[in-house]
DNA sequence: ACATTATTGTAACATATTGAGACAATAATC
DNA sequence: GATTATTGTCTCAATATGTTACAATAATGT
């Protein structure tokens, strides 16, 4: 079985040729079999951490964005193309956490369906039937600049809270569920909140930031002592929200411009 | 390229003919293609912390073990095969830690060479000499409980102090790094202490595994004050080291036995 | 204008946690 | 019985964190 995301490098055309879509598909020579990637795109909407999240068409199977290594290209370029051809965006913060080779990580009836459902030739795309490794990866973006393209893609991609998320296929769920684990132990050490919000933010902000991660609530007073003590924030002029009360400051990341 | 560390999966049989080993090899179709594990084995042996390294006779190359995965099997399996054919042990300390795959991380005319030295047929392994990604592992192990078999392999393995490691071939070096901090980052959260260690140990042995692994000395007062504080460890009878002075306790860890 | 309201920034105090040093207890040796 | 090196624990200072309190303030209502 393969990893989920397949599509992510698939090239939609939209050439209509008897009224259907026709693919141009990733050719099996060009890739290394057996090893995928997948994704966990992370995004803050102000109050919820959500994840990006693909729904097949016809299929109602939901999955992890994903995609292929190129033999000539390196894992992490591999990556980070899938990232852009998904968001839009570069530069973004993205962390490997894991990689995924159990054998029970396979679904060639759903992935054989997923096919079907495309027009894909399923003869020349068995191997995508395969049993597949996947090296996990977990993104950090900010959930404004990024507008998910569903249309030009036969799958949909939407934002799911990570309480809410549908069933996911294969070991998905469990995919999600560690890079949440991982990214809770790095919230810390490599300042992961920095990429979740604009460059400019308030305490309150970014104190929810950390509530939405680490799921409770943080005390006010203790954190905003403990994040001004580490010496890593800039402030910046007041934000005036045309609220009746004080105004909070704004302030950035320092290093980050 | 490949990974390092193929020899692990060939088994030597000691068959004398005109004077020749004869090497059963690993067929190519029962692996997975491109894709490689390699293993950072730590060991105590008192004093320092140490790394297990092969060398490739004839060839003066140093490289990590490291092995492939069969498409019938799981990465875990796999990787604790390969750890087990090399130490003997099982139930060993195992953690997954990054998956290496840049394109740069390759080197044929070195893959090659140990080929021949070895005298393996340069056509039927040519797919070792593609490029390979590297699922890399550490592992935990007493040093003590273990005899690692040069002898019955081609390639020689070795323990090799942290801070006196031969040049490694290909990416190894930057795996031991990575390797190494990952460990120090999980010092404390995972209780890596009690895998490097026999099951019943004097606090300062404890403090000794903890100062090799972090490479900086501790304080003896708040060390010992901070581990009793966990809660993690069971006091058992003094050891009489036939010294002149106050005999320690001895400590185990709780849960094992 | 002036009181009201909600939120923010920070001070104050209590309560851990850690750093650093001191010291008595002790197992062998002299 | 004194000497020696090491161990286990205590004390006191320094830091960090939990908790409460409160003044400052930006808009609104009167």
């Amino acid at each position: 079985m393969f990893c989920g995301l397949i599509f992510l490098f698939f090239i939609w055309e939209k050439r209509f040729v008897s009224g259907k879509k026709f693919i141009k598909s990733i050719e099996r020579e060009d890739v290394i079999q057996n090893l995928a990637y997948d994704l966990v795109i992370f995004g803050f909407n102000g109050k919820q951490l959500k994840i990006l999240v693909l729904e097949y068409h016809n299929t109602g199977l939901f999955a992890l964005p994903g995609g292929f290594v190129k033999k000539s290209e390196s894992l992490e370029n591999a990556v980070k193309r899938g990232l852009k051809e998904r968001t839009g965006l570069e530069n973004i913060y993205l962390e490997q956490f894991r990689t995924f080779g159990s054998l029970s990580r396979s679904n060639p009836e759903a992935m054989k369906r997923i096919l079907e459902e495309n027009g894909l030739d399923l003869i020349k795309h068995e191997w995508m039937l395969d049993r597949f490794l996947s090296v996990a990866h977990y993104a950090l973006i900010n959930y404004d600049e990024v507008s998910p393209e569903p249309d030009s893609l036969s799958d949909s991609i939407n934002w799911y809270s990570i309480n809410e998320l549908p069933t996911l296929m294969m070991d998905h769920r469990e995919i999600v569920e560690t890079a949440l684990q991982v990214l809770r132990e790095n919230l810390e050490k490599k300042l992961v909140g920095m990429n979740l919000l604009p460059s400019k933010f308030t305490m309150k902000q970014l104190q929810q930031v950390y509530e939405a991660i680490l799921g409770e609530k943080l005390r006010r007073t203790t954190f905003q002592r403990r994040l001004l003590a580490m010496g890593v924030l800039e402030r910046h002029e007041k934000l005036f929200q045309g609220k009746a009360h004080k105004a909070p400051f704004l302030y950035s990341f320092k290093g980050k411009q």
